[in-house]
DNA sequence: CTGAATCCCTTTGGATACTG
DNA sequence: CAGTATCCAAAGGGATTCAG
């Protein structure tokens, strides 16, 4: 259900954009840059995404090459994701977003959860 | 018609997408970055934009104190797109994502039209 | 636990026509 | 030229339920 249309980009940004532009992408990435993830630990870390709108747009970056998805053939199952090296391309893009927002609305920004 | 909810964010980097989510306003960086563009400069650079996306994401900009909107009183009329020294401060995100772009999807990037 | 599936409302966004 | 206004279709996205 990817959406493989070669697209033509008319500048560099929109191609990236086409790849890390979903709503909850660039949040995803900056979460898996510091770990490999379960599916319900980066539920935690992004409550305002619901699981659907989550597996979507992770299905999305997996499709993309972005994410690498391993499966655990247990009960109860068990999913984690990371980045792969492609994936760890993007840090940079990340990084700064993530550098900018602390720089500038820190005051608006809840402290991260050490569950 | 802002939204102007002072919402708390989980992390920097959905602080940062917040101002600069929008479909559109990263493009709309990249180009102004370069220099201070009309409204018809914008259009010409951002085809995939109709009029009134363009518009909205311009005014969303702008009343986030990204961009200056400096209208000049003649006929006929004249509207010039800047950044502001604070919109400038998103200048390492914006060329982190140009850089990427041009590195990893060079092939289907359209060359810029010099007019 | 990790999803998939359904329902349904909201938002996005394109086309078109119109205005100062 | 630089927008606005209106209409409408498509996509986004939340809540809930179900399944392996």
């Amino acid at each position: 259900m990817s959406t493989n249309k070669q697209k033509v980009f008319h500048c560099p940004v929109e191609a990236t954009l086409s790849l890390i532009g979903g709503k909850y992408k660039c949040i995803i990435l900056y979460h898996l840059a510091e770990r490999t993830l379960r599916f319900s630990e980066l539920r935690h870390l992004i409550p305002q995404a619901t699981a659907k709108m989550l597996t979507q747009q992770l299905r999305e970056l997996q499709s993309a090459g972005i994410i690498h998805r391993k499966v655990y053939p247990i009960v109860p199952p068990k999913t984690e994701y990371s980045l792969t090296s492609y994936g760890e391309t993007l840090s940079p893009i990340v990084k700064a977003m993530c550098a900018w927002g602390e720089e500038h609305l820190a005051d608006r920004i809840l402290p991260a959860d050490k569950g």
